[in-house]
DNA sequence: CAAGAATCCTGAATGC
DNA sequence: TGCATTCAGGATTCTT
C-alpha cells in the first residue's frame, strides 16, 4: 500500500530515468479508475504530443509530473505501479496508461485494483484545486507538532485515524501511522483531543523518523508495491510493530496486540504504549 | 461540522 | 484439487 515513502521512491526513480525526450504517444485503457468524482474528467489527451516532461514533484501520496503548462497527476491507490521501460516490453494486465517517448522509452501505470487515479490539468489549477489543495502539511517539513496539534487536536477520534486524515498531515497511511505511534509511545486508540502539546511534538518527530527511514530503505513492500524500476523495497524488514501482532515487542518483549478499528487493522505494544501511563496525555 | 458507514476493485488467502 | 467466500485498504461520498 503505497504511502509517502513509496511514492517518494517512485518519484526519485522517475527523476533518475531522465525522461526528457518529447512525448510521442499517449494510450489510455477503457477501464475507469475509481477514486472520486474529481477524477472522472480525466483528460489525458490534454497532454500534447511533443510535450517534454519536466519536474516530478510529490505532495503527500500524489505524484505531479509537470509537462510545462500541463501536468499529470497520479495517485497509486492501493495497488498502482508506475513503471519505466521501453515501448516494446510485454504489457502487463491492468495497464491503464502508456506514455511513449521519442527515445522509445515508455512509462506505464498499472493498477489491478483500480483504486488509483490519473488526471491531466493546467499546472496551476492542479495545485490550487482539490485534491492537492485540501492536503495538510508535508510531514518531512514539520519543525514541531504545532501544525498537527492545530489540525487534529480538537478531534475526539482515535489518534491512528486522525493521522490517516490527509487534511491533518499529507502522506501518512496505516503502516506509518501505526509505526509512528509506537515510536512516540502513544496508544493508537487514544482520542486525539487528549494529547498535550509536548506529545504532538513527539509524534511529529516520530513520523519524520519513520518516514525518512523507509525512504532510505526504498519503501515497504508487502505485496504490491514496486518502485519505478519494478523492484521491491526493503522497509518491511525494518518495521517495529506493523504486521507483528502476537510477536514480542522489540523494546520490552511484551506481546504486541493487534486490533481492528474503523475497518483498519493496527498493532501496538500494551506496555510501551499504555494509555494510562502516558505522561503526555491529560 | 464531525464522525462513522458505504463504496469502488482484484488477487491472495482461507474454508470446506 | 477446486470452487466459493473473505479480506485488505485510500480517499471520497453519503448518512446520521
Amino acid at each position: 500500500m503505497p504511502e509517502l515513502p513509496e511514492v517518494e521512491s517512485v518519484c526519485r526513480g522517475l527523476r533518475q530515468a531522465r525522461l526528457v525526450a518529447p512525448l510521442q504517444q499517449v494510450w489510455r485503457s477503457e477501464l475507469a479508475l475509481r477514486i472520486g468524482k474529481e477524477w472522472q474528467h480525466e483528460n489525458l489527451e490534454a497532454l500534447p504530443r511533443g510535450a517534454i516532461g519536466q519536474a516530478v514533484a510529490r505532495r503527500g501520496k500524489y505524484i505531479v509530473w509537470s509537462f510545462g503548462d500541463r501536468s499529470l497527476l497520479i495517485h497509486l491507490g492501493m495497488s498502482g505501479r508506475v513503471l519505466v521501460g521501453t515501448y516494446d516490453e510485454p504489457v502487463l494486465a491492468h495497464t491503464h496508461l502508456r506514455l511513449r517517448f521519442a527515445d522509445d522509452r515508455e512509462v506505464r501505470f498499472v493498477d489491478p485494483r483500480r483504486f488509483g487515479g490519473l488526471k491531466v490539468d493546467d499546472t496551476q489549477k492542479l495545485w490550487e484545486q482539490p485534491p492537492l489543495s485540501r492536503l495538510g502539511p508535508e510531514p518531512l517539513e514539520l519543525q514541531t507538532g504545532a501544525a498537527l496539534h492545530e489540525r487534529g487536536g480538537r478531534s475526539k477520534r482515535a489518534l491512528r485515524d486522525v493521522l490517516l486524515d490527509q487534511r491533518v498531515v499529507a502522506g501518512v497511511g496505516n503502516i506509518y501511522a501505526v509505526e509512528a505511534l509506537f515510536e512516540a509511545r502513544l496508544h493508537p486508540l487514544l482520542p486525539a483531543a487528549r494529547l498535550r502539546a509536548s506529545a504532538w511534538d513527539r509524534l511529529a518527530a516520530a513520523i519524520k523518523r519513520v518516514l525518512a527511514r523507509s525512504i532510505d530503505n526504498g519503501g515497504t513492500t508487502f505485496r504490491d508495491y514496486r518502485n519505478a524500476e519494478g523492484r521491491e523495497g526493503s522497509n518491511q524488514f525494518a518495521l517495529a510493530v506493523y504486521g507483528r501482532a502476537g510477536e514480542a515487542c522489540l523494546v520490552c518483549g511484551a506481546s504486541l496486540v493487534g486490533f481492528v478499528h474503523q475497518a483498519r487493522s493496527g498493532v501496538y505494544c500494551p506496555s510501551c504504549q499504555a494509555r494510562s501511563r502516558a505522561r503526555w496525555v491529560r
